[in-house]
DNA sequence: CTCGTGTTCAACCATGTGGTTGAGTAAACG
DNA sequence: CGTTTACTCAACCACATGGTTGAACACGAG
């Protein structure tokens, strides 16, 4: 009974899905009705609105309404969202990467009986 | 159902839980044994070593030996790849919305009978 | 070889997910 | 008004997931 799940969790869980990341890159090119977006698949229309209701609660699309239509609509603000968690620990993993490297360099050079502490020292 | 999901898949499904991308956020730092990463959370050294063969699955972790113990280590290339999938869509969403802006300045000046071609642009 | 440590494997269980079908709602059409 | 179109909601089912415990495995130390 979790309902409330954060945001990054909800974005990352809907795009693990791939009828759901290819249901985004459809939108990219504008947007589309849930027939529509139904249509290259072989599940009912059903399962489609359930999809949707996935990426709507992830953020990633808005569903608005003209006559009896639900069109959808990219949300591309949450890409920033994932950009920015994936960027920060990409950045940190590479500086890391280069500090060992530092640290490496001044082994060979030392070579003392230092504890191992890039290991899992914080 | 679905045995092999393609890598894009198992990469943000591994994300979309917090405590396998807090893992990840824990291993920038550098690599930790499975003792290490599993100390902050309240499971079972079982459920931990799981959660980690997830993120081994998606190419996001490495692990190797070292006697006894299994040093975890992050795999930060796959950021790219999710990167290059956001980044992607993420500009064609932009370009769409900047190509939409266009279209709308047209329209205003001609105000013809175009069917609605944008999606819910009428 | 035996014991302790670190970790994985196997079996099991509760809950979540993604599909189905059938019914219900909202709006345009006749 | 009733029908058609577009879609959502509800109930249900199969399978995936994430947790548990107990057993097994790999290795170092004695």
């Amino acid at each position: 009974m979790v309902e409330h799940e954060d945001r990054l969790s909800r974005v990352f869980g809907a795009l693990a899905d791939p009828t759901r990341r290819d249901m985004v890159a459809r939108l990219t090119a504008g947007d589309a009705t849930v027939s529509e977006l139904a249509e290259p698949y072989d599940v009912s229309l059903q399962a489609v609105s359930k999809q949707l209701k996935v990426l709507e609660e992830a953020g990633l699309v808005r569903r608005s309404r003209d006559a009896q239509r639900r069109p959808v609509h990219l949300d591309a603000e949450v890409f920033d969202l994932m950009t920015k968690w994936i960027e920060r620990y990409q950045r940190q993993a590479e500086e890391r990467y280069q500090r060992l490297d530092a640290v490496l360099a001044r082994m060979q050079g030392t070579a003392s009986d230092e504890p191992r502490e890039e290991g899992a020292a914080g």
